[in-house]
DNA sequence: ACCCAGGATGTAA
DNA sequence: TTACATCATGGG
């Protein structure tokens, strides 16, 4: 076990780590105290997760960031956490007072960079769920088809790879709580193992088109190819439109609503500034829906 | 019982 | 291109 400490004084802007792990833009990631995403915060518990085979676990205490981990794990987290986001420039570029008022609420939420392909199975499961039903969703899943792993006395899953969840038939997965959503995860997961497409894929391609490539996964459409290019691929650009983004368009930019969801995308982006908008609307996002 | 949740798909116009 | 019905499931 390699273990070690990152002070959070040294990173601009801070870090929360339930803000971040808990605000809905990664279901990858478990509590040990077993809940999650139950609004309540737990300080000091450890979050846990598996990335290429390896267990890293992470903690906030003391002003530190502690980790332990079955490999040397402070660059991955540097990665999957964004540690290294000047988040102190990001706020202060708040476009307006309600967005002001988000980053100024929940400092020190990051944006996280999750694997492609959990990420992206993931946000299938989303749609019409909440965000707990999708934590759920998603822990079932890795219980079931993931690799387990043993660390420091414990057992760890892994996300499943593309292969295990191919050959999940859609009656299991059903029997797991995705509803309609089976097949898609099903189908999805078959394309990726097949090799006929990948989500890997879309990281070189410019923004709209990278949207346009992942909607050809079964279950993706264009909210769902943006949460995946915002939370995984580093398009800080994308601006998922979900029902809250919707109702805050509708009640404070309603000018930004032209229909298409490519048109009202492009039209929010601008508002909430551009080429690092995602960023704004995650802060959007978990500030309208905890109500905090 | 009714409504809603980080929507997508298939069909019809 | 846009409009609409349909799709599971649990929690309020």
């Amino acid at each position: 076990m390699e273990t070690g400490t990152i002070p959070v004084a040294e990173l601009s802007g801070g870090v929360d780590l339930y803000c971040t792990l808990e605000s809905g833009q990664s279901y990858l990631w478990r509590r040990s105290d077993g809940g999650m995403y139950d609004g309540q915060r737990a300080p000091e518990a450890w979050y846990e997760t598996v990335v290429d085979g390896e267990v890293v676990r992470v903690r906030q205490r003391e002003g530190r960031l502690e980790w332990a981990s079955t490999t040397d794990a402070e660059w991955v987290l540097r990665r999957l956490l964004r540690l290294d986001d000047d988040l102190e420039a990001i706020a202060a570029s708040a476009p307006d007072e309600l967005t002001r008022e988000a980053y100024a609420s929940h400092r020190g939420l990051r944006l996280i960079a999750d694997p492609p392909f959990g990420s992206l199975i993931s946000f299938i499961c989303s749609a019409q769920m909440r965000v707990s039903r999708i934590h759920g969703m998603v822990s079932a899943l890795a219980e079931t088809y993931g690799e387990p792993l043993t660390f420091d006395g414990r057992t760890v899953h892994a996300f499943p790879t593309p292969e295990a969840l191919a050959d999940a038939t859609e009656g299991e997965l059903r029997d797991l709580g995705l509803g309609y959503r089976a097949p898609y995860v099903r189908r999805t997961a078959e394309m990726v193992a097949d090799g006929e497409a990948n989500p890997e894929n879309a990281r070189e391609l410019p923004y709209e088109e990278a949207r346009e490539y992942l909607t050809r996964f079964v279950g993706v459409g264009e909210k769902v190819a943006d949460c995946v290019l915002l939370f995984s691929l580093g398009f800080d650009e994308a601006v998922p439109l979900d029902t809250w983004i919707r109702g805050a368009i509708a009640d404070h930019y309603p000018d930004c609503d032209r229909g298409s969801y490519a048109d009202t995308s492009r039209a929010i982006r601008d508002r909430l500034g551009g080429e690092r908008a995602g960023y704004t609307q995650t802060y959007l996002f978990h500030h309208l829906r905890t109500g905090e």
